[in-house]
DNA sequence: ATGGTGCCTGAAACCGGTTTCTGTTAACCG
DNA sequence: CGGTTAACAGAAACCGGTTTCAGGCACCAT
């Protein structure tokens, strides 16, 4: 220990200033003779001062912390996730506090609590009710984080709905498939909801009819294994496996070549996120990319803007592109150069 | 907003109290005349106050938060990792704050810095250097995930040199190769040097010549594949490759599957740390288990338990026990019950 | 000499809580 | 009825910083 426990008036006491010219010399604010600030400097090396965060935070009122609530933590999806948004927190001198909401089931009350520890949050869409979500946003900026805003939180996510259409499209009309599954639960997350949706609209348009029900499994990877396992022992598997994310497709992948099956010949399996997996997998997986740990970033901007001017109007919502991208798992020779861009 | 701004002694004013009365009944400490107390309740109640944490943390002087520092996200592991520490943490009412320290450079400092923000921290060994988690351990209680603790400066984690010999054993005599390959950077984390180090001295009992270096990679699923393309383009493959975790043994089995190989019969793959998915593939994998979760669970409750008391002695370190999970990727017939608990 | 202007500096107030300490009141006891 | 004690309430100090405000001083222009 040692340097713990210094306090401004220590060190005021043992320069013989005042605490305020040490904060001054501390914060470079003010101005001060040479010869103070280097007493005061002499002081503060000697003793190996640092300022307590607490009393600073205090005095000035904001936390210098961000708070990223989330369902749950799986696969790459949220590794990027996170690490974009400390990659733009960190440099900004705030501190990442997180909570996982599927621990709990008093989800609500945690994130209210953990209003009051940050200056701003981002919620990932679903995880909290609407109306926690509503007083939340009364007491910090809030950004809701692949989901739907609401009012005067704004949101930054993609278009799943337009992507997921486009790339079933591809399915029924370039390859001509007419049975396709999609796996994933709609209810889960409104990223899921919307890429349900997408799916459901590329048939229709299409005059197609789509299947009733989804596949309803979670987004990891052995959800996957177990989701083609029930739907290849079915009387009449479908002719492909649209997947609600990328990791599940992996799952699937791996449940259908371990049933023997060969992808795309008898089974054709797409996912969504473009992880890096997706490209490595044989064969190549078929996919939508979107820019993750961008989205992450950008939602940490806005909350730091946000934060830094509480009186300013609610920022509009973002919309990040996304990106078609064809490779062999929905039996397209070889990476054709297909990918078209979502707005 | 509107709850946002309201003190105590806003409260005190409205109910026509001091200030000490409003403290002691928002915190159900002293005595307060049923009166009194009512008259309180009903006035937080109705601006509905809820006491600020910063003022709290202040006089109380903790911060009600737990740091953890991990070099970056990546698969199963540190999910369940981030998981096991939030289920300890959020119950003892602390919040979770979190550092990814191969974003940068500067992770010393940043980690410093975390300290006087928290009450406690757990650093993933191998993260920073020597000279920071000693000044670390300074200012706060810290111990060390997964590595080696050092002096007052406790771990928590799993004999990995034990597991890994015994593993590898197991692939020397009862499957009776010769040529293993070790994937992962010994140099990468305290983890992987185990894992290696029980490698080469599982080969050396038995008066065997390990091969001299492992092929360095991260710790991903694509390292896994890229390891195993770059392994069996050799023109003398192996006969089995020994992964440090699980992420790279599924990258890998899906480099060699890629290829053509048959596994367990043309290639041996094994992992370490029985991720959902090595029960899943084809073949299963056969791998090690460890109380991922529980590590990380065991490091919060120590961590807290410091916290509380400040002048007690520091704890031992904590070193959990690990499981072989012999499944068919190693070339058993099936799932042999031949699971050996290590100590 | 006088008044004005800037630069430094420190006392004190403030951020929003908790806690000690003192004093009042009422209950209880012999 | 006097005296001891317990219960309760509030004033003030405290946690560790920042910031306002007013005063002192040197310097300059009238």
């Amino acid at each position: 220990m040692g340097n713990s426990r210094v306090t401004v008036r220590e060190i005021a006491r043992l320069a013989g200033v005042s605490v305020a010219t040490v904060s001054r010399v501390s914060n470079g604010t003010g101005q001060v003779s040479a010869e103070l600030r280097q007493r005061v400097l002499d002081a503060i090396e000697l003793h190996g001062y640092q300022p307590d965060h607490l009393g600073r935070a205090l005095a000035a009122r904001r936390h210098g912390a961000l708070g990223l609530v989330f369902p749950g933590l799986s696969g790459p999806y949220f590794s990027e996730l996170i690490q974009g948004f400390e990659s733009e927190a960190v440099p900004a001198r705030a501190s990442v506090h997180i909570l996982c909401t599927h621990l709990r089931e008093d989800s609500d009350a945690q994130v209210l609590e953990m209003a009051r520890r940050v200056d701003g949050i981002a919620v990932m869409g679903g995880t909290i009710s609407e109306a926690a979500l509503l007083r939340l946003a009364d007491l910090v900026p809030v950004v809701v984080l692949a989901g739907q805003g609401r009012d005067a939180v704004p949101s930054v996510g993609v278009d799943n709905a337009t992507a997921m259409g486009r790339l079933t499209s591809h399915l029924l009309t370039e390859h001509g498939l007419r049975d396709l599954a999609f796996v994933g639960t709609p209810e889960g997350s409104p990223d899921v909801s919307q890429r349900w949706a997408g799916f459901l609209a590329a048939h229709r348009e299409l005059g197609l009819t789509p299947p009733g029900e989804p596949v309803r499994v979670s987004m990891q990877q052995p959800d996957g294994v177990l989701a083609a396992e029930q739907l290849l022992r079915d009387r009449r598997p479908p002719d492909a496996i649209v997947c609600a994310n990328d990791e599940i497709a992996l799952g699937a992948l791996v449940g259908a070549l371990g049933r023997g099956l060969r992808v795309p010949q008898d089974l054709v399996i797409t996912g969504f996120d473009d992880a890096p997996m997706a490209a490595l997998v044989s064969p190549p997986l078929t996919t939508v990319r979107q820019p993750v740990r961008e989205l992450a970033a950008e939602a940490a901007r806005l909350i730091l803007r946000a934060a830094s001017t509480p009186d300013a109007p609610a920022p509009d919502s973002i919309v990040l592109p996304t990106e078609l991208v064809v490779r062999r798992s929905c039996g397209c020779p070889t990476g054709t150069p297909t990918g078209g861009t979502g707005k």
